[in-house]
DNA sequence: CTGATCTTTGCAATTGAGTTGCATTACAAA
DNA sequence: TTTGTAATGCAACTCAATTGCAAAGATCAG
């Protein structure tokens, strides 16, 4: 059994072919990616498939989902020993205007918000906008 | 002269009626809104306008726009002194799962973080989503 | 092995937010 | 008033996200 097999069957994911694959290619391009970039890399699959593939990873807990300036959602792999608590499991972000590429900063995490009266949170999700390396020379 | 007019005009947008209309709105409302909303609220004017409308304020900087779990996109007035700068004028809002309504915490504000080499910021978006007062009982 | 059952995948169609082009109207300067 | 510019309205379109249903594949009892 392979380590992204055992990945999966850890987070009660049945370990399918399709979702080995984007497991796998999630795992090595280590970015954070949408659902159109899936679609470029397995052109053989079906949209729908990996619309749904992305979902079960979601709600699995393998996977946690981004909201940037872009209007696209994208996901990225949590790691290992995340639980997707807050505020603990949860990091900032960065947004490219220029590139459109959305960087994980799993090392910046968030402060412990003390919130207004009742206001209970669950999750965050925290973006910052600007120029990556490569687009702001 | 109206206060509101003077906003519009402080910021260099045309006060038409419509935009008196809209300003008003937001201004009494005191929340985070979406197109969706304004096209409720002004069911005689055209979507286009009110789009259009938001727009206008956004690229003045008289609103901010705000990015959360929905993927709908969300508009609040900003606060009279409000240079729209990152970080000193961004701001942590809620999103309520449950009622799905978002909120402006302006007194919440944000790190200024130390972001890996060459990455340069330029806009936040810090949404913590839970359960708001009235959906937490 | 066989058939029943559940899960996953594929295909087609739909929804809905966001956006654009262009014609019309309102406004403001000359 | 005339003329130009800005704002608004109407219609159409784009595209990410989502759903229903059928086909294919996996699982399990007998
Ligand atoms: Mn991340
Ligand atoms: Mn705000
Ligand atoms: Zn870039
Ligand atoms: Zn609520």
């Amino acid at each position: 059994m392979t380590i992204h097999e055992k990945r999966l069957q850890s987070r009660d994911i049945q370990p399918t072919a399709m979702r080995m694959r984007i497991l796998l290619f999630m795992a090595e391009t280590k970015s954070v990616i949408s659902l159109s970039d899936l679609e470029e890399k397995f052109t053989h699959a079906d949209r729908t498939t990996l619309y749904r593939t992305l979902k079960t990873f979601l709600e699995h807990g393998l996977v946690h989902q981004i909201n940037d300036a872009s209007g696209i959602t994208k996901y990225a792999l949590c790691s290992e020993n995340c639980t997707c608590s807050y505020p603990d499991d949860v990091h900032v972000h960065f947004y490219c205007f220029s590139c459109e590429q959305t960087f994980c900063f799993p090392h910046l995490g968030i402060p412990n918000y003390d919130l207004p009266e009742n206001f209970t949170p669950s999750n965050g999700n925290f973006v910052i906008t600007g120029s990556c390396p490569s687009c702001s020379s």
